[in-house]
DNA sequence: TGTACATCAGTGAACGCGCGTTCACTGATGTAC
DNA sequence: TGTACATCAGTGAACGCGCGTTCACTGATGTAC
């Protein structure tokens, strides 16, 4: 057979390998992916890939860095455009988007926070930086909550152990970032939280016992905020 | 070459098929799990296994209803051997279990909290009233803790949206428990939020932030018991 | 105590399959003249 | 405008591998007599 015409652009071509493999995870869960199944569904050879991408495991890291750019990115959208340029509602809107993201793209919320998928190894220094957006893009929020008042910290934020304190101290050293320790804390506390929700609503883990998990989402997201003293948009 | 001698029970043995099970998924992931990988690490043909387990999926669920098994009893004798009788420190005592538990059989937790395994679909007749076992365990102590006015819901707890509440109103028509909604709300409320903490550590996403994940989950433990004004244990 | 025999866990070969990756090749495209 | 040619994305065959599952078999064990 000889190769079909090439109406497509090298770009648009490394975009649609991605968008296959998503395809091919959604149908078949992150471990499920192939090249050859990849292939078959664009009625192409497997070994054309290789145009594209030099391995599989080359193919997974950029599927990686797709997904936690867009879910960086999604957050910092919903921020951008949140009702009114407060910072809590920006940090409102970007937890709605959290979850408004990985039920929209479930597959690549597993790819990147649920089980590691086997023979592949991450290069620790492309996907380290790249884990970390979310979580920095709620920093300058957080801080300007934190230093116009609008949020208050609970008294056990104040009181952390010694070895959550001392870690977060190294960390703000390392991302060059001042901002005082317990805002730190309750970013990461309010992140565990949101995530928890989302991670059992993914896996069907809330629907037994409630049935509509965005109204639960919501509900604690508020509830979240109202804890740090922030009134959440009233929409 | 012959049969090796049988020395070993059938109990015995499918207690190490399945052990050596946990062991490939530890050294590979879950979904690289596999019975000729089993048979290997055993010395014995992968046939062989098949006259303990009728496929790889009968395997997959008894490992899964095991898991499920196993973590519902971790927190129930934590409950039961908590420092006094108490509903709070046997909810302080069972929350204190789900880390440890997850943190002593990752990949057990991955198996049934994480994502699905390729080509394996759960019976959910077997696997549904199991994945609630840990949830359930915990809905007689804090009742009790409720009845007894040694917990107090904040008021975002007792306004909870129509859906969520009629959702909780039916799951408590299923279970055939009576107990005020709100309260089951507090304990999704609690379990997503510890899920959350255990997730992010077991992908390593809190460490880059928070070095000491012990520390910071029973810190978020301890104030989650506050915030319901649940005095915790001093220990 | 000694012998015949049923049981049945485990073997080894085989099946059909899918996988990632390599390799020499082909042939449509676009360029140079 | 027409022709020769370099480019290079994609092909098809092949590689070595691992997989779940089936099948006829074997031979140690324990039992019946």
């Amino acid at each position: 057979m000889p190769r079909p015409i090439k109406d497509i652009s090298r770009e648009d071509m490394i975009g649609a390998i991605k968008s296959t493999a998503r395809e091919q995870m959604r149908l078949k869960g992150t471990a499920g992916l192939s090249l050859r199944g990849i292939a078959r569904e664009m009625n192409i050879t497997a070994p054309a890939i290789y145009n594209y991408f030099p391995t599989l495991n080359d193919l997974i890291t950029g599927l990686i860095t797709d997904a936690f750019l867009s879910i960086a990115e999604a957050m910092r959208n919903a921020a951008r455009t949140a009702d009114n340029g407060s910072a809590v509602s920006r940090i409102y809107a970007g937890a709605m988007a959290y979850r408004a993201w990985a039920t929209a793209n479930p597959i690549q919320f597993q790819l990147i926070y649920g089980n590691p998928i086997p023979d592949y190894t991450a290069p620790a220094e492309i996907t380290g930086p790249l884990a970390r957006l979310p979580f920095e893009g709620l920093m300058h929020d957080f801080k300007r909550a934190y230093d116009s008042g609008e949020m208050k910290l609970p008294d056990s934020y104040l009181h952390l152990p010694e070895s959550v304190h001392s870690s977060i101290v190294r960390y703000l050293g390392v991302v060059n970032f001042e901002m005082p320790e317990p805002v730190v804390y309750a970013i990461m506390a309010s992140w565990v939280h949101i995530h928890g929700l989302v991670m059992l609503e993914l896996f069907h883990h809330t629907t037994p016992i409630i049935s509509d998990p965005a109204a639960f989402y919501k509900h604690e997201v508020v509830g979240l905020l109202t804890s740090l003293k922030m009134s959440p948009p009233s929409d």
